[in-house]
DNA sequence: TCTCGTCTTTGAAACGATTCATGGTCTCTC
DNA sequence: GAGAGACCATGAATCGTTTCAAAGACGAGA
C-alpha cells in the first residue's frame, strides 16, 4: 500500500541511498539523477515516512509546548510566538493543554517525551521541577514559560508576577481606594501567588489600606463570574472597593456579574484591575484596566533558548525575565 | 545515551520480545517476570520510543487538526472537542493553526500525512478539496470541520451558515431595521461567503430592506475595529442601522470602534449580530447578539467520525449539519 | 514411560529512512 | 600512457520496536 523510497528508487533505476541524498543532499547528485528522482516521486505520490527518519536521526524536529489553557489568549499569544520562531528553524510545535490538570500535564509530557521531541516548553502547574530535572538530564532541554525556575536549574522566560502585582494595586491605592480584594485562581499557581505577594506589598506600604483573598478554582471567565456574584450578594458596605484579579478571565467573568445586575458600579464603586491584557481587554463593557505581557515575546524567547540548549546542551540555564506593564482603562478609574 | 529496550532485557535478564510482551499484552507474560521487568524499567529510567513504534505499526496514533485560526475561541471550543473524544481512543491531536494562509495550511497537511497520522480535521481555508481527496485515497480519512463537503466524497461536520446567516439577519430586520451591512471575512472562506447568501435571502424577503457587503481581510479583532472606523468616518445618513457580522472576532472590534467615539450608539442608532456566540460575546462593551454554534459538539462528532472511518475505510462519508441557533443580547435590541 | 497440550519465552525478521565506507568513471596533468 | 583527484552511485548496516513461528518446560492422562 505505502509507497517507500525502495519503490521510488526502483522507478528511477537507482539505489535507495542515491534517493535519500537526492532528498537530503541534492548537491551530491547529479543533475540528471535528480530530475529522475523526482519524476518517480511525483508519480507515485510517494511521502517521506517521519518515523522511519526520526528513528534513524535519534530525535524528532518537533519541540513539545504544555500551557496551562488553550482557551486563554494569553496562551495562545504565547504558542503563537513559538510557532513562528519555531517555523523559521523548520521545527514544528506540539501543543498540549493540561487545562489546568496535573494528570494531563504529565501525559503531555509523557507523550512528548515518548515522540523524542528536540525540547519541551512548559507552563507548568505543580511541582513538578523533579520532573522536568529528570527530562532534562536525560539530555531533553526544558525551559519554562511563564515562571521562572527558582532554583535556576532550569532555563526560564517569564514576568515579574510579584512587580505586576504590585503596581496593579499601587494603582489601585493611588486612585483612593482602600479595600482591596485579590480575586484570585488557586494559589497552588505560582503565578496566581506570586501577584498576590506584590498585591500585599503595596497594600502593606499604604497606611489604612487592607486586603482580602476570594480564591476561585480555576482561572476562567466561569469561576470569575461565581466571585462575582458572591460579592454582588454583600451587603454594599461589606464589598471592597478594588478588585484586582488574577488574571482577565477572571476579571471578564468578574465584569460581568457585577454589571448585570447593575447593583455595583464600575469603577465608581468597585475599580478593578485584570493582568495579561488579552485582546478583548480593551472591548468588555467597562474596558478593562490590566497589566499587560509581552505573551508573543516571551513565545518567541522561550522557543529561542530552547533550541540553543538543543544544540549544545552544556549551555548554562538562564532566566529572562520580562517587566510588565499597567494598561489603564476605565475600570479603573479614580472615585467618583 | 538512549536506553532502548535492549538494555531492559538485558538488565531483567530475559529477551527483547518478552519485553515487548510485557508492555503490550502483559496476560501472555508470567507475574514474576512481569514485575522483574518493570522494576528494569524503572531502574533504568526507560522510556519507549514512539518513533520505532509507529514504524514498525506503520501509522501513528495521532490524528491531525487544523483550523483556520487558533485564537479565535470557537476553533479552540472545537479543538477541545475533538480532544475530549480523542482521549478516550488514546489517541493524541496535533494541532495546527493555518493563520488563514493557504500556503500554511497546506505545511501542515504535509507534516501531517509525513507523520503517517490516523487521519485529518481540517476546517479548509481554499479549495483543497483535491488535495484531501488525494489525501483519502492513500488512506488517511479526512474529515471537513465547520464546513460542509458539497460533492459528498468526504466526511463533513458543519453547521448550516445560509440558515444562521438568514436567521441573524431576518432578526436584524423584524426589529425594524432596513439598511443591513454585512461585515465581512475574505469571501473566499466558504462559511463567510454561506452566511452573506442566508443574508441576502432575508434582505431579498422583506421589502424596502437593503444590504451591502464591507468585506475585510480576515476574521480578527483588529479587522472589525478597521472596518467599524470606516463606518463612524461616514456621515450619519450614509451609515447602515444594522449590522451583521460575520464573526463574533469582528463584531468585537466593531463594537470597539462604534462605542469607543461616542458618535454612534448600539443599539439605538446600530444593532449589531455576530456569529459564533464565543464566551466573550456576553461580556462585551454592549453584550453582543449572536448565532451560537455548537462548537465543541462539532470538534467531538468529527473526531468520532474520523476515528470510525480510519477502523473500516469502506464507510460511505456522511455530513453531519448541526443547526445553529440565535442569542439575542443588547446589541440587537429594538429601535430606539 | 510416552504423548499431548498448555503456558512461557525466545530470537530473528520487518518496518523505512539515513549514513558511510567502498568502488567505479572520468578528467586532468605530467 | 599512467597516476592522481574529483565526482557519483552503491548497498549494507543501523536506529528501536513489534510480531510470530518455533522451541522449551511442565503436568496430566494413558
Amino acid at each position: 500500500m505505502a509507497i517507500s523510497i525502495r519503490d521510488v528508487a526502483e522507478r528511477a533505476g537507482v539505489s535507495v541511498g542515491t534517493v535519500s541524498n537526492v532528498l537530503n543532499r541534492p548537491d551530491r547528485v547529479s543533475e540528471a539523477v535528480v530530475s529522475r528522482v523526482h519524476d518517480a516521486i511525483r508519480e507515485l505520490g510517494y511521502v517521506r515516512n517521519d518515523a522511519a527518519r526520526q528513528l534513524r536521526a535519534g530525535r524528532s524536529s518537533s519541540v513539545g509546548l504544555v500551557v496551562l489553557d488553550a482557551r486563554n489568549p494569553f496562551f495562545t499569544d504565547i504558542a503563537r510566538g513559538a510557532e513562528d520562531e519555531a517555523a523559521e528553524h523548520g521545527v514544528a510545535v506540539l501543543l498540549g493543554d493540561s487545562d489546568e490538570k496535573p494528570e494531563r500535564e504529565g501525559a503531555y509530557l509523557d507523550l512528548f517525551e515518548e515522540q523524542r521531541v528536540r525540547g519541551v516548553l512548559v507552563s507548568p502547574l505543580g511541582d513538578i521541577r523533579e520532573r522536568l530535572e529528570r527530562l532534562r538530564a536525560h539530555g531533553t532541554p526544558v525551559v519554562l514559560v511563564d515562571r521562572i525556575a527558582e532554583d535556576a536549574t532550569l532555563s526560564s522566560v517569564s514576568v515579574d508576577d510579584v512587580a505586576g502585582g504590585r503596581t496593579a494595586v499601587a494603582h489601585l491605592l493611588a486612585g483612593g481606594r482602600r479595600r482591596v480584594a485579590f480575586v484570585s485562581g488557586p494559589q497552588t499557581i505560582r503565578q496566581v501567588a506570586d501577584r498576590l505577594v506584590g498585591a500585599r506589598e503595596a497594600v502593606a506600604a499604604t497606611p489604612g489600606a487592607s486586603i482580602e483573598v476570594l480564591e476561585g478554582a480555576a482561572l476562567s471567565v466561569l469561576e470569575g463570574r461565581r466571585l462575582g456574584e458572591e460579592l454582588v450578594a454583600r451587603p454594599a458596605a461589606e464589598r471592597p472597593d478594588a478588585v484586582f484579579a488574577a488574571n482577565d478571565l477572571l476579571a471578564v467573568g468578574l465584569l460581568q456579574a457585577l454589571v448585570m445586575r447593575g447593583e455595583v458600579r464600575v469603577p465608581d464603586d468597585v475599580a478593578i484591575v485584570g493582568f495579561d491584557d488579552i485582546d478583548f481587554a480593551s472591548a468588555t463593557v467597562v474596558p478593562l484596566s490590566s497589566i499587560r505581557q509581552p505573551s508573543r515575546l516571551i513565545g518567541q524567547t522561550a522557543l529561542r533558548i530552547l533550541l540553543e540548549e538543543a544544540e549544545d546542551p552544556e549551555l548554562a540555564p538562564r532566566q529572562v525575565v520580562f517587566q510588565p506593564e499597567l494598561v489603564v482603562r476605565e475600570s479603573s478609574g479614580p472615585l467618583g
